[in-house]
DNA sequence: TTCTTTTTGTACCATATCGTATTTAACCCG
DNA sequence: CGGGTTAAATACGATATGGTACAAAAAGAA
């Protein structure tokens, strides 16, 4: 009904496993990962729980295929900033591009890995794990994007490029908690400009 | 047991509210307000449900008074602000004492409020609202605080205030964040000091 | 002592939850 | 068409959960 591989055996799937990972993602974005009951995914999955344990496995491995989905756009919109040439103006398309992921839809919901992985990061190890590896490549996307920047001597390297990514990244975590806290988005773009402001020390260029 | 108030009728709680309310912040600032069962909150509280109910209302009441506690040392650490001339020095002072909140005990937990909260925001209402003023309140501190050290001459206003104070908190909610999420408070302190140093336009004194 | 008040403690209940055993359906291949 | 294979669908079950009714206890007041 949905795609038809010529060699595969069986009674085929109703579902196509990438737009059910997407709804479970949305659900899991809004609710977090115990206020998503099964029954809940099985509905907005358009599948019944047994078929959602053979395609995903148990609940938390579920939420962790989303919280991975969901890191891969954050990686997408990471290497926007290798399309610009200035860093300053790249981090705020950056940051502008995750304020309206952050506050797209009816209410706006932040972050899902951010706002919603801490707080079953104790009891879950393997999800504060994954959470710690995510930071840490943001980090590195971020410190490999600066260091660019100092290389070809548009950035001048005043400060230690590693708290300078780790800085941005506090922004990016700001952005992604006030936006579920209900900040307008207009409020944090207009923060997001300004903050980039403050934190690059002046470029050659200008 | 506890304490004999003369007038007081009825039998004597064998409980202080007060110690009780922090044993539920413990437990809350582990595991989240779903991730707390109401038998583990009557554990550490040393109470049964119904004592519970009697004194603090539902589950979600109980959570909003764990917050706001937490939420009241946050802003006896921000008062130390005052006791410092240098606002440099100050916040990396403020910025240690989270850090060394956030990585206290067995396990380094973060922050109760930022870590815990964002998750359930969308579900509980009231929840996003208290989340929402207290980042307010925050950046009100900051604020402050700030315009205290430009009014007397010790800050340069080459930035707005307010886009400092906002970076500011940026920085606290990150080392809330990266310390449950593992990082070690060694990183985390350096990564405070010169976070503090990059933000911060050259004062006069130096 | 007896009554009133306030808290504690036990028992209970309706429901929600995760996960699975089992049956039924749909398709390919021979 | 019939056997094999895979997925869907129904049903089930064990347990956990939030919340409350009710009884017992401990104090002061009369």
């Amino acid at each position: 009904m949905v795609q038809k591989e010529p060699g595969r055996r069986g009674r085929p799937r109703t579902h196509d496993p990438a737009t059910a990972l997407d709804a479970a993602l949305g659900l899991f974005w809004q609710k977090g990962l115990e206020g998503a009951s099964l029954d809940e995914l099985a509905t907005v999955m358009n599948m019944n729980r047994p078929s959602i344990y053979l395609a995903f496995g148990d609940k938390d491995t579920l939420y962790r295929a989303a919280v991975e989905r969901f890191r891969a756009h954050l990686g997408v919109a990471l290497n926007e900033l290798d399309d610009c040439d200035d860093l300053a103006t790249g981090l705020i398309r950056f940051f502008h591009g995750a304020i309206r992921l952050y506050t797209s839809g009816d209410d706006p919901k932040g972050c899902l890995i951010m706002c919603t992985a801490p707080a079953v990061a104790l009891i879950h190890p393997t999800v504060r794990g994954d959470l710690f590896q995510i930071m840490k490549a943001i980090d590195a996307a971020l410190l490999r994007r600066i260091k660019h920047a100092v290389d070809s001597g548009r950035l001048h390297g005043g400060v230690a490029p590693r708290t300078l990514a780790m800085t941005l990244q506090a922004i990016l975590q700001s952005l992604a908690l006030r936006s579920r806290a209900g900040e307008s988005s207009a409020s944090l773009r207009r923060f997001a400009k300004e903050a980039v402001v403050l934190c690059l020390p002046r470029s050659r260029g200008e």
